[in-house]
DNA sequence: CGAAATGCCGGGAAAACTTCCAGGGCTTTT
DNA sequence: AAAAGCCCTGGAAGTTTTCCCGGCATTTCG
């Protein structure tokens, strides 16, 4: 028998973290579990502690989790990342794969689950929510709808698409990601064109539908 | 000193309603923490153990945490409900007040704060998260009610808010009604104006929120 | 009834925005 | 090394929006 595995935990809920931490700490694999409030500082904390799994929350504030997931990527290229989130929309799992988590898993799962996930990415492997992964078999059967169109998006145009579709102004957009105002502009377009919408309306319905916006509870 | 308070926690995580449970059961002042995983099975759990305080968390399955809240109130019209929840828009909130629950905070809190709301509530007072009761005192002085808002509209207007916040163009809206484009340009941005938005994009999600368009069948 | 208020309609000029095109830098793939 | 894709930017041209204006019809009120 190896080593026991030890995770890093972030989520900027301190509350949530420690629902986490009671579960994985009753499996006899895990070891130590460390935490992180954000992305910010998770950096730190791996540099120091080199957990064998990463257990990253997508929604946080500031740098946010995808972004964060890209950033351990760069300084550590092979670590290992099990997205963790609410979500169950097909596109935050493609955007997260592709941002190279090794894993993802909703919340709505049964606690032992996030253990199976975590012992299967420390093993090498790869977990995605078996009900999320034959979703995304059956959408690529069908190929030609929104999800598709919106997963077609570069990762650039995502972020922007879902600036805009908050209600941003390009300007407001541009400021928020320290871009010139034409750049976004011009990814503007190359989103509507891509998402086939020719209003900023359309394309917050679409968002809207795709649960990329929130309209209400 | 009264007896200990009974708290009801309904979250559809397991994982997060250890958490919760571990930092209630914390303080002196609460007693036994029941559980519910949804809105349907809160109700029975009411039924049996009726708790002082119920904490209910607003993104669930199912019912969803608002329909819950006033589903409880239906049967129990006294019963104490707390929202908890990951979000501070205040939409959220006034969904949350008006469905009749008598307490309001965010996850972001430090977990103490969930205990004295919890508290503030057994004894038959309210607990707004004191950020949030702020903006909603400002919200209410400028006047800010989206739903009012929508209502000063003049016909015209709203005819023109409706094409225009289900993806038409101006001009598409203009052919629609027969006039000038100049005419719908200068609607919109009264309409605009009236309904203190910057973007298109945020008309659309105002219309959202106000069911004036639909987003999923 | 006259006057004032309000809603509706659109023109012109100026400002703002979008589109189209072009180019440079960077990284990944072939 | 070449090709391809993404990202960023700028200029020029085209389009849309804004702001200000006046005209018209209806309603309200002194």
């Amino acid at each position: 028998m190896a080593n026991k595995i030890s995770v890093l935990l972030v989520d900027d809920h301190a509350v949530v973290r420690a629902g986490y931490k009671t579960y994985l700490s009753l499996s006899e694999r895990i070891g130590a579990v460390y935490e992180a409030d954000r992305g910010e500082t998770a950096c730190q904390v791996y540099d120091k502690q080199t957990p064998d799994v990463v257990v990253m929350d997508l929604s946080m504030p500031g740098l946010g989790g995808l972004e964060s997931v890209r950033r351990l990527l760069v300084r550590y290229p092979h670590c290992k990342i099990l997205v963790f989130s609410i979500h169950n929309e097909l596109v935050y799992v493609t955007r997260a794969i592709k941002a190279g988590a090794k894993g993802y898993i909703t919340k709505n799962n049964e606690p032992d689950t996030l253990v199976t996930a975590v012992c299967t990415l420390a093993e090498g492997g790869t977990y995605i929510e078996p009900a999320l992964a034959q979703q995304l078999a059956v959408n690529m059967a069908i190929g030609q709808d929104e999800a598709y169109k919106v997963k077609s998006l570069s990762p650039r145009e995502f972020d922007i698409f879902c600036l805009l579709a908050n209600g941003l102004s390009t300007r407001e957009a541009a400021d928020k990601l320290c871009l010139s105002y034409k750049t976004v502009c011009n990814h503007s377009t190359a989103i509507k064109e891509k998402l086939s919408v020719k209003t900023m309306s359309e394309l917050t319905l679409l968002a809207s539908r795709q649960g990329i916006v929130k309209t209400s509870a």
